[in-house]
DNA sequence: TGGCGAGATGGGATCGTTCCCATGTGAGAA
DNA sequence: TTCTCACATGGGAACGATCCCATCTCGCCA
């Protein structure tokens, strides 16, 4: 279907098909050759179809290296997440991508899987292909920072690392957090758990403020026992949410502060037999497909993930073009999902 | 913490560090300096040690297209899938990254969404940045045709697009879908419904060979009103699901060839209040998250996609480096796991 | 003492493209 | 007739790294 097969060389050397290649099958100058694919400047019509006759028929692929050097754009946007099995990051890739390929960019797609180290690899190899920008979910200071030092267009995403001179596309998460804690404290909860599996990132720290902050708003106090910190990347979490259980049985509902903790209380209340929401509540940030899925439904706080890559890209890709001003940040609204998973406090 | 800040500048021009900058830190050639720190040739100790120090101090790093232009690979490897928002593609990125990176290559991931015009565009970006080589989920001849003709190396994961000269990963979509038809003919299950939602593709079509191999074995006729085609991409296939369960009441068991569909299936039974397994049971190709968090969990052929994008990636690496033979084959096994969404046929 | 070869360095060509500039047309104005 | 200017084309120098090859200095052996 493609058209003439696997017999479509012409070209003198070995392999490759070039610009060179396709001038002197259409009978002129590199120069002119490459005006005419270009579109820019002077060529007369006649030859421009001959010449783009010829490249079709070699098949010539331009050469986005050769382009590159000569100080163009190389095409590649850099994108660095923490890692792609989580549902989390596959929808904020998908957004940028699907944004990028609408632009004709391609993109790169680096997984630091939450170590600094891997994130400065990463950070060097986006420079060292002169991506057009770079896009990340920050685990620390030191990517973001080589890469603004060098002038290179850096949008964070999610997260914000504190790095001056970058634009950044985040979701309110201590807005998410209040909402989702004020629904449980609106239903009569008053010791609500928060499990979290961070801190270090500034998406933590603002779920955590947003807990504190609806607990304040609605006059209860807030019990340091209650807040269970698994750390990034724990061994076993579903053993620890169980100990924590075990150590607080008084509590009436949990907020889960994303999605891979909200997965490991779920699976604990299932397995120590607790009935959702008659023995205890449950919140959720960020809204999984199996939220919705399981009976009853979980109430979530929905995060624009897809959106916000969109958005970010979009961003990246007007700063990589025009000059652009001082750095935007742009934050994106939450918005909590009511399912079946939450219920006034259980009167005993 | 990364060191100098922001005033680590030295070089003459605008921008960028160059290896002539290094060389002329230290008081070399670029020749002298490209040996010392590409580690080949002879270069003394202590002039080494000198450019090594300049290259840091200025903060060097090289340019891949200058270097991928005198013919060295891109370090580029593209991969193509259909729909990066589906956890099966993401689940088969994250193998392939996380082997790439471990080789010291990138990812460059183009999303098709099925369309075999964005598979050709992806193809040509590809061979235009001269990528050591790509892995794709082919969705028909054209782009693998066109990469294998110029002689790059291509992998084919989880489907075959049939064209020769290509290796191949992927998972015995026959087997798999045998097993869990062979599970529910077992239990005594007579009618069971098969939906897909395409069939374009060989795995569609593996399923559908598997589904009818195992009545054939069970000694049961299969009724063609039983197999319902969604077609790639429907409008509405909660809304098709329920319109065939009320052409086909008679239904004991459904058997969903893949996640989406799967998905489908589950939220239409549950919206009509049948109780899976007791009125139909279910079971689903792919194993996905949402699968073993509901009640009851939902017997599924696990399908090893992280462990395929591994194998796809090193078929890849291998291919790309040494001159490798003929054409291989692989071809993963798939797992049934049994949960709590079959059962044995109601008696009625 | 001459020669040879390992150790060490630099010069320059090369990869494929773009783009600046020089050159060359012909038409229309002065 | 000559000048100008829009149109049209090709030559050649970049871009930055690699690598072949020429050069040069030793130490050591015949």
């Amino acid at each position: 279907m493609t058209g003439h097969g696997s017999n479509g060389h012409g070209n003198s050397k070995r392999g490759r098909v070039t610009l060179r290649d396709v001038a002197e099958a259409a009978g002129t100058s590199r120069s002119t050759a490459s005006r005419a694919l270009a579109g820019n400047g002077y060529v007369a019509d006649s030859i421009k179809a001959r010449i783009q006759e010829a490249a079709d028929r070699l098949g010539y692929v331009p050469d986005v290296s050769a382009r590159t050097l000569k100080g163009q754009s190389s095409g590649l946007v850099g994108l660095l997440v923490s890692d792609l099995r989580n549902q989390f990051y596959a929808q904020l890739a998908a957004g940028v991508e699907q944004t990028l390929a609408a632009a004709g960019q391609q993109l790169v797609l680096v997984d630091d899987h939450g170590s600094e180290d891997q994130a400065a690899a990463g950070a060097r190899a986006f420079l060292s292909m002169r991506a057009a920008g770079v896009l990340l979910a920050p685990v620390g200071k030191a990517a973001t920072q080589a890469l603004v030092d060098r002038g290179m267009p850096v949008v964070e995403v999610d997260r914000r690392s504190g790095v001056r001179g970058c634009d950044s596309v985040t979701i309110d998460s201590e807005l998410g957090a209040r909402e989702a804690v004020g629904h449980l404290l609106a239903r009569g909860h008053r010791r609500i758990a928060m499990i979290t599996d961070e801190t270090a990132w500034d998406t933590g720290q603002a779920r955590l403020k947003g807990y504190r902050a609806a607990h304040r708003e609605a006059g209860v106090p807030v019990s340091r026992r209650l807040v269970l910190t698994l750390g990034l990347r724990p061994a076993d979490p579903i053993g620890d949410v169980s100990a924590f259980l075990d150590q607080n049985p008084d509590v009436t509902a949990v907020f889960a502060a994303n999605n891979v903790v909200g997965e490991a209380v779920w699976q604990e209340l299932k397995r120590r037999g607790q009935r959702v929401p008659a023995d205890c509540s449950l919140v959720c940030f960020d809204d999984m497909t199996w939220m919705r899925m399981v009976e009853p439904g979980v109430t979530a706080v929905r995060q624009p993930v897809y959106d916000m890559g969109v958005r970010a890209a979009e961003m990246l890709l007007k700063r990589a073009t025009g000059i652009g001003g001082r750095p935007a940040a742009e934050v994106l609204q939450p918005e909590l999902v009511e399912r079946g998973s939450t219920l006034a406090v259980p009167q005993r």
